[in-house]
Parts: structure tokens; C-alpha cells; sequence
DNA sequence: TTCTGTTTACGGCTGC
DNA sequence: GCAGCCGTAAACAGAA
């Protein structure tokens, strides 16, 4: 059977699933994930179909990301804030295709009781992390303004648009993934693992001092860090690509 | 208010 | 017939 290429498609409801479109998405991003925004995005301009009705598949496709083990859904780092948490592939979850094939899963990806409790648990300990580090920035902006530990990102303003994806790529760790007991307290305690020294802090271009980020921001990076390199660690080459050329665009499946 | 995320329910389709 | 996958609708809560 030809792929299908998204001009066969037109106004035409392509083969895909939602979790094949998701998965799709997903995997164009350089980060591998996706705020559900850039998910619908993708969607809509690759598949003209996707144009109309939105409500209804939007919710449909909001129902699958939430219903389904396969797609894991990562806090954003409390110093990229924005409307919704980013939305990856579990790194298990990449056999779910037959042999690289959008049309069907060859099965329901589904994680052990005991997988899905552990990894709610690290998510929600990230997410009450991120919490907890907005209430002591709060708690401490009026002296942040001229202190040495002031957030980098508070002086440094992107360049770039929201949304964007978490900037994991500098803050994975290389090696073994590092383990620490998950408390604020103990992730505010130097780790010479992965702490970088204020000295070799990233000078952002446009900030007049390389100014150290703050302690409660390299802990946020650091425990975002651990977590997305946990799921990373066994990440595959994607199985398709998306190809545009002067005659078609289509998925391929990878070799 | 709008968007995001979760949950439940139901029916169609397909393969065994 | 049954189980599993899929699409859709709807209600609701919480966050931005």
C-alpha cells in the first residue's frame, strides 16, 4: 500500500489517528516535545482536513493525550512560564507503530501499574516543585531586583516567542542518570554533579554581566534535567520523517 | 473568559 | 460474540 502523501489527502480526513498526528508532532519538534498549542498548529497546517471543526477533533485529540499511557506530559520549568505543560512520547511507547506505520498500532501502548506510579509520582513532585520555586521567587522579587542571585531570566528576556520548548538540550546531564532524594531542601543543596560554578554560567549575548542564576532556578533546571534524561535515555531515531519536496510531501519510515 | 486537562460514556469498526 | 482500538460528545475542574 503507498504512503499516503498529504496532497492525496486535500479537504480529505487523512488515514491517521490522533495518536499517530500527536506522535507525528511530536517527533518534528527538535525537543521531542510539544505544548498542546504547537500540536494542533502542526496538525492544521500539514492536513487542511484539521482546518474546520476544531472543537470537535481538538477535544478528541485532548481526550487521547490524557487517556493514553503513550503520551507523557512534562511541567513546564518554572522560569518558562505559559498556558499548559509540554507534552512528549513515552520512550517505551515507540513499538506502539507496526513496523514504522502510522494507519494502526500493532497494540495499545499501556504502562504497569507500578511504571505509571512511579513516573506520576516524579511529575508531580516536578510540578509541586515548580510551585513551591514561583512562591519563594515571589516571595523573595522585591530583593531579587539588585541581588546577586537574581534569576537570569528575569534580566536576560528571550528572543524568541512562547511558545518554546524547555532549553533541556544544554542541561542534560551526561552519564548514568544522577539520583537524589526529591525535596526542595535537598535539591537547593550545591550538587557538584551538575551544578555549574558561577563562573561558567552561560552569558546570554544581549545581558550586560554573566550574572549566576539563582539557586531555585539551577535546582528547577537540574531536577528537569534528571527527569527528561530519564525518559530520554532510551529514546529511538525517529521511526518517520516528514519530507517536503517540490512534488510531494509524505512520511517515511526511517532506516 | 478561554484554554487546558481529565474523566466518563457510547457507538462504529476490525480482528480473532 | 467478544475484545480492543478509535472517534466523538459532554461535563467538569483548574490554570493562565
Amino acid at each position: 500500500m503507498p504512503r499516503p502523501t498529504r496532497e492525496s489527502y486535500g479537504d480529505q480526513k487523512p488515514p491517521f489517528s490522533y495518536i499517530a498526528l500527536t506522535a507525528m508532532a511530536i517527533w518534528s519538534s527538535p525537543e521531542r516535545m510539544l505544548p498542546l498549542s504547537e500540536i494542533y498548529r502542526f496538525i492544521t497546517d500539514r492536513f487542511p482536513y484539521y482546518r474546520r471543526n476544531t472543537q470537535r477533533w481538538q477535544n478528541s485529540l485532548r481526550h487521547n493525550l490524557s487517556f493514553n499511557d503513550c503520551f507523557v506530559k512534562v511541567p513546564r520549568r518554572p522560569d518558562r512560564p505559559g498556558k499548559g505543560a509540554y507534552w512528549t512520547l513515552h520512550p517505551q511507547a515507540f513499538d506502539m507503530f507496526e513496523n514504522g506505520s502510522l494507519l494502526r498500532r500493532r497494540k495499545r501502548f499501556k504502562l504497569h501499574k507500578g511504571e505509571k506510579d512511579s513516573l506520576n509520582a516524579e511529575l508531580q513532585a516536578l510540578a509541586s516543585f515548580n510551585r513551591a520555586f514561583l512562591a519563594r521567587q515571589a516571595s523573595t522579587a522585591p530583593n531579587m531586583s539588585g541581588g546577586m542571585y537574581a534569576p537570569a531570566v528575569t534580566l536576560c528576556p528571550r528572543l524568541s516567542p512562547e511558545p518554546e520548548a524547555p532549553d533541556t538540550a544544554a542541561l542534560l546531564p551526561v552519564g548514568p542518570r544522577p539520583r537524589r532524594a526529591f525535596t526542595i531542601d535537598a535539591l537547593l543543596e550545591p550538587d557538584t554533579r551538575t551544578t555549574p560554578s558561577p563562573q561558567a554560567a552561560p552569558h546570554h549575548p544581549h545581558c550586560p554581566l554573566p550574572l549566576p542564576p539563582s539557586p531555585y532556578l539551577l535546582a528547577a533546571q537540574r531536577y528537569h534535567a534528571e527527569l527528561l534524561a530519564g525518559l530520554q535515555q532510551s529514546c529511538l531515531p525517529p521511526l518517520w520523517t516528514w519530507r517536503d519536496t517540490s512534488q510531494f510531501s509524505h512520511y517515511t519510515l526511517n532506516s
